[in-house]
DNA sequence: CCAGTGAAAGTTAGCGATAACATTTGTTGG
DNA sequence: CCAACAAATGTTATCGCTAACTTTCACTGG
């Protein structure tokens, strides 16, 4: 099927009549390169198939084309889709992806990452949770000028281009879609206070119940820390309420999960009885029975875009970038599916 | 702390006062160097911390040092933990490895492969299951003549090195660890019938109990099919049984988790009044409560094993390569839990 | 004693791209 | 109409390493 060479820049270069410099120009894109030339090559390069020698680039450029990953909980679900979606796009772009553990010991984590900078001199990094927000891990990329986007950061905002979703807005819809349903007593267990989103979860629900004039005596509202264990204590205390809810909206799908359980236990059918929903969309809420409704966040959307905000190169200087581009906030998607239905009162 | 710049093989070669050629050869485990000259050059080259120059090397020589990694489904727990280990050992090794996604329609796969072989040039692939058993893939590698490990595969283990635990021994001991505590009631729910680990784990069960001279009615053995929903209808066939089991193993975690939600729906006490073993070690082995015993594949040996022996080039021409040779068998753990635990007679 | 041999080490020429500088072409205003 | 400068394109050297060839040198045996 294809040619059994690869066509390399001369090739380019000689089929469109151009140097190779122009042709390395044209993929590059700089500017000074008139569109004529410029659409000539492309159509040649599309002819070809031509994908540039990522070796020979690193080799004769400043840059690397290696991006590194900075990742905290290898077992946390959603790192292997952001892992998959991000070396997948990297690919597309010609990048390389170095994927690096934070360390329990967060001096060691530093270590690492400015090895990254130094040895493996990295043109940008990628921060996902909860190293996102650790300050010296900051500071050292800040310091060594390298680029860097964060992956839902929780403080600091001002620091760097992030990429997030708008979890009040998720929580804000998911509540409402349990009022929809014919719910009006809808407890909610909050997730670990020491992470932004909880907060931000717990006043989407809030504002969900209010816009809709809905008062919930305060005992509806369960402390949580995202764990199964967690859960289990909060379902228990809200499932033996005199006035028990119709609807438990957890922070999370673990905690949702433990609801489902708890409330099985006590041989309250889900959803006739109680719908229950949760938050994140992970391998979880499909693995249990029922299913549970929740809100998926983009993880592979985020990937990319972190991909390619960093190949742009566009972040590079972030001493003239208006703090309001820093942001890039991704659509979430609500998922209903069995623990949650229309309520036969 | 480090050298601002990194050194460079000239540099070795001058320090050694050698050529960059015999420095070169040295680092390629090349015969035609003397022990004399090799010892000085590698004493440099841990002086001077020297790392190849991964870009310039693949540039300069006819291997690529890309692996190529085939994955199926990525939402298998193991795959991130598989990719984690694999993706940090060929680090190490001064390779990249390239993730490819098997496709629904396998024409596209083998598309896929191809576009690895001859656009990429990978050194060697690996394959997971399930591609590992697929055909097609297998002939496309052969007839390129590139090599390849195949991860815990279940037909042709003569085509290539391949890497398994023993699935067998370890539901024998499984198995045995129920009877320790004092069950001789102990039912099994065997997996999905397509895959040839659930054969070997239903062998090792049925071992175990023979060699301890335990008879079980055939109602203790369950037909599922590894899914959550194949648990749940597993579990509530054997909790019915007159005679019920006081301890049920299950060919993996999903259906372990089934059975303890339905036996605690039934107000089952677990451990007390029934013991539950699962295997994998999933994420949800952790995540139910009780927590899951269970036996834990050693996914980050397979992956640097895996990585290893493509990087040694050894298999690169099988022809010669004993058939016994192929096979690495590596530990598996078990992990007891709070699922299982002594018997209170 | 020296041609013949083979192991060990060295030399040269790229691999495929880009940086830096050099050159050509195009545009403008006086 | 052309100097003067900017925009567009070309030329050359080089990145760090290895393949392929060449040289050196120690050791044979007739």
């Amino acid at each position: 099927m294809a040619d059994h060479k690869r066509a390399r820049i001369q090739d380019v270069a000689e089929q469109a009549g151009v140097s190779m410099m122009t042709v390395s120009r044209v993929l590059n894109q700089d500017k000074k390169v008139s569109d004529k030339t410029r659409e000539k090559v492309m159509a040649v390069v599309e002819q070809l198939n031509y994908r540039p020698n990522v070796s020979a680039r690193r080799l004769a450029s400043t840059k690397s084309f290696f991006l590194g990953l900075l990742y905290d909980n290898p077992s946390d679900t959603y790192i292997s889709q952001f892992l998959l979606a991000a070396l997948k796009k990297c690919r597309t772009l010609g990048y390389h992806l170095i994927v690096d553990e934070a360390h329990a010991d967060i001096n060691k984590t530093i270590e690492s990452v400015k090895q990254l900078i130094d040895v493996t001199q990295v043109d940008g990094m990628i921060l996902l949770p909860p190293m996102c927000d650790n300050e010296a891990v900051l500071d050292v990329l800040t310091k060594a000028d390298v680029p860097f986007v964060r992956i839902t950061p929780d403080t600091k905002l001002n620091r760097s281009p992030y990429i997030c979703m708008d979890d009040y807005q998720a929580a804000f819809d998911v509540t409402e879609h349990l009022i929809n349903q014919g719910h009006s007593k809808i407890a909610h267990i909050i997730g670990d206070t020491k992470q932004g989103v909880s907060r931000m979860r717990y006043q989407g629900y809030l504002d969900a119940l209010r816009s809709n004039q809905i008062v919930t005596p305060p005992e509806y509202i369960e402390q949580g820390s995202f764990t199964y264990q967690s859960g289990m204590e909060a379902a228990m205390k809200l499932l033996s309420l005199d006035d028990k809810p119709t609807a438990i909206f957890a922070a999370n799908d673990d905690m949702a999960a433990a609801v489902i359980s708890i409330a099985q236990k006590q041989g309250i059918n889900i959803p006739n009885e109680l719908s229950v929903v949760g938050f994140d969309d992970t391998q979880l809420a499909t693995v249990v029975w029922p299913n549970i409704s929740t809100v998926r966040q983009p993880i592979n959307e985020m990937a990319e875009l972190s991909i390619t905000l960093l190949a742009s190169g566009q972040y590079s200087d972030l001493s003239n970038v208006k703090s309001l581009d820093l942001r890039h906030i991704l659509d979430f998607e609500l998922i209903e599916r069995e623990s949650s239905s229309i309520k036969s009162n």
